[in-house]
DNA sequence: TAGCAATTTCGATATTTTCCGATTAATCTA
DNA sequence: TAGATTAATCGGAAAATATCGAAATTGCTA
């Protein structure tokens, strides 16, 4: 009983979201600054860092400071809550995260002032225009 | 890479509401009727009929009709997507859920006819008010 | 067929969530 | 210190979700 439900459901609804599923999955192939993470996943800046807060809240992530860049990375075993490890596992096989973690080794070819200062279109793509 | 990340987004939501969850780790004791779910949670039948909707849509759990009652239980595990097991198991040491689970031993005792006419009062208990 | 009884669907409101540009905060560098 | 740069927060409009009583549905029973 190490835990009380409600808190479990904020865990849950955690993930239960397209960008921040995406963002957590991504982050299982290393570390990465949210600068980073934005290139990849070609989305604004504010709404990674807003996905990286709920993820951080419900324990998925932590975060490393390092000058004016912000490292995040997937909690580390010891510390991850029970669901975390599951999750990954359901979600590496998807092709999507496939392809983003795919995109993120060409993103972590390219130096960091180099990168971040190359103005992100970040086409704001929709985001539930899915074929459902 | 078996599904969508649309879909297992969609999976993680069914969950992430305090009594789809509640309804699911009770159904792990075993099939119940629906006015059954109904009487143990305290909880408005229409309430019961939406999350099963749900937990169904996402395939957590199977119904069975016979006569006017309508009888769920926990998916089949062969037919069981693959985040199931690790939520019950999370859920399962909830102490509401084995408080729930209680109740329901309690329940199975009476027979369906005289449990469900016992006119429910289900007090509509805000769902939101916790100490946060 | 009439009348219950169990469940689902509907309707309407209230609340929450999502999303992203703009602003602010923090930190580097010249 | 001024200027630039990375990240976090704010604002607020639009969309999605939750909730539960009431009405509709389905199927039993007399």
């Amino acid at each position: 009983m190490a835990e009380d439900l409600r808190a479990l459901v904020e865990r849950l609804k955690a993930v239960s979201h397209p960008l921040r599923l995406r963002v957590l999955a991504l982050l299982e192939s290393g570390e990465l600054c949210v600068c980073q993470v934005a290139e990849v996943l070609q989305v604004p800046q504010s709404s990674v860092s807003e996905a990286l807060r709920e993820l951080r809240r419900a324990g998925f992530v932590v975060e490393r400071k390092e000058g004016r860049w912000v490292f995040v990375s997937v909690v580390p075993e010891k510390d991850a809550p029970p669901l975390l490890k599951g999750l990954l596992a359901g979600a590496g096989s998807l092709a999507e995260v496939q392809q983003d973690r795919a995109r993120a080794q060409e993103v972590r070819a390219i130096s960091l002032p180099v990168l971040c200062s190359k103005v992100q279109k970040a086409v704001p793509v929709e985001h539930e225009a899915g074929r459902a």
